[in-house]
DNA sequence: TCTTAACCGAGACGGTACGTCAAGTCTTCCT
DNA sequence: AGGAAGACTTGACGTACCGTCTCGGTTAAGA
């Protein structure tokens, strides 16, 4: 549970034994983030208020805002239980399959999903919330970050790449490239679009810079 | 004043010649473009409300309403004044050169001055106000793209780099990542970041000697 | 309008000359205060909320707290207005005519109308709302008293009563009782109750014969 | 205990002999009875939650909700364990002395101590809740009155007044005038206005009726 | 000694209403 | 007809208490 829902105070500080009190209710839990999902779907977070959320999670406001203390950290949880699993480590062999593999998923993902307005109205509330923006890092930038360094690893221990290449920067080609496209809409994510991203970066990365 | 205020509903009718009744007030419009601007440095765009700039503008907020339809395109006539000529087109005889000057620029308005937060704060706007995710695009973006597009023209007619390269993939890339940094902030855009970011994006699309 | 609802900020200044803006609404004001004698009425001043008036009235809540302070303030217009003229002064020769007349209007008033629970409950409200005690002093008691005190004026002057009563305390006397009554509704307030009240008082403030 | 608390259940079904399971703590009466006489006395009854009263006194709400029905009752105890010995059977010799006594305890009582606000807000109170006016009238006016219908009793059997006198209405007057000066606050309750009230009275019920 | 019933503190539950803020619109007088 | 002022309706905010409920854990009497 701490780990699904760590927007909120956690209940019992771990460790301090006896709980004390009436236990949260998982169903209240389950019925917000539930309710959540949906009117992130339907209307993106913006358009979505906690009032809503509760009415249709059939919950008191207090039960709400005792578990999150922000709107953005509500939406939130409820996106990473949707996005998690939804981007795999792929492992084809080369990293060029790999790149391939894990930009398609994640276009695939944010065009084909609700998870593309979810994504960009998280970023967009991240600006204005410095404790968003925080738990966003950790709990979904991070984490993807370091599962796709993974791919990077591979390739330098397989020699294709030298291991003098700066991974950070090319997470930050690599994703960037496609958010840009996404925040701003400007040109669309076609396949082809993938493919160069992945070459240029390739190429940019398998040449001796001697 | 056409040019620079298009957010609005532009006055007069165009081509209807007189435009009867009492002209809109010049100073209406400055007052409220400066209120806005200082507000935007202050606090932010979200933090900042259309009755506070009317208040500080010294103005009925009937006179924004009528000028700009939305908060957004008021700070954005409000950026794009401040943000225009920051970004020169530099010529340094190389692609290398030229890239790292555009790339130091924008980084630098972005990390030294109020643009930064400006920016950002557009952006988070614009994702839920597609009337204002167009005009960043016409009036900001592609101006911004054009203008770079330029340098990868030069180069392509010096030799550096093959005609074949996908110019709007290159830009991706190249603003893509700072942008990436610069709205989550999971990591600085120091020197050596700027420096990376083009040696890989060079590398990438360099012709090759073979 | 000043005069009858004074519980808000009266609007302009009075002598500042021109109002500026759009001025109040009256159909707004008469909205309000028909909705509040309405819900004072039907379930009395405690469990009538002003978010329920609001909504009766079909208007906004700002629109009500930009008029009224607080709810007792609200409360003590619609009942001023519907409570003034019910109180009417006698004057029929005699002081035990008058008294008995006034008391009567005054039993009647609170027993046989609304104007009964609207006068507890807003005596009850006054008690943890010091500005709503003040108000009901100034526009309900005092100007019931001196309507009052004219009776003993009178009687004074026929040679009914000697100048040396202390009309403050006949007046204590003549409304405490009945109040008394009212709010703690240990008996009822009977015609032999009216008649041996102004019996006593009366027998205990005329001249002495010796 | 019981003869005191009279306000919950009183425990133990009458009759029933063992009252099995865990007892009631007595300390917990205490200790809510203490912490509701201090905040009483510190904000008054309205500005008192039953949540606060649970907080000082160290006690679940369900332990408070077990005894009492209703903030007003639980006032009400607290209440009437400070104020029945506060008002003293005076036996003066005469009806004067035996009244102005009375009233002059009275009046120090609501005006030197706690009870004052205690009182008012307790007859507010019960202005919207009828159990409690039910039992303000049991446990507080009725034994008043009885204690104090014997002072008139008294002044019969001497002949001081005849036997005739509506004391139901006399007691009216002279609580009711007290009363009204506390509820209202128009005019202050001296030593001069305790005489008066009293001279009136008894002026009233001596005279001979004839 | 072991149930068993009612208590205890703590604190979460679904609600209602609060008083405030800002949105975008409307209405007045003035320029 | 534009402009400043300030009203208007709407809707959401985050908070405080309400009275109820559920925990784990006493505390006694009865079996």
């Amino acid at each position: 549970m701490n780990a699904e829902i760590p927007g909120g105070a956690a209940g019992a500080g771990s460790g301090t034994g006896a709980p004390r009190g009436r236990p949260r209710s998982v169903e209240a839990d389950r019925a917000i983030l539930t309710a959540t999902l949906e009117l992130l779907a339907e209307r993106g977070l913006d358009a979505t208020s906690i009032e809503e959320v509760a009415a249709r999670a059939g919950v008191g406001k207090t039960t709400i805002y005792r578990r999150w203390t922000s709107k953005g950290l509500l939406a939130l949880d409820a996106f990473v239980i949707s996005f998690r699993e939804e981007q795999p480590l792929p492992d084809t062999g080369t990293l060029r399959g790999d790149l391939l593999s894990a930009l398609h998923a994640w276009v695939r993902a944010v065009t084909q999903t609700a998870m593309g307005p979810m994504l960009t109205g998280l970023i967009a509330e991240a600006q204005h919330d410095p404790e968003l923006r925080g738990a966003w890092r950790d709990r979904v930038l991070e984490p993807l970050r370091t599962q796709h360094r993974v791919m990077l690893d591979r390739a330098i221990a397989r020699g294709e790449i030298p291991a003098s290449v700066d991974r950070d920067v090319v997470l930050d080609l690599f994703f960037g490239a496609a958010e840009h496209r996404l925040l701003l809409g400007h040109l669309p994510m076609t396949g082809e679009f993938i493919a160069r991203v992945v070459d240029v970066i390739l190429a940019g990365i398998t040449r001796t810079q001697t």
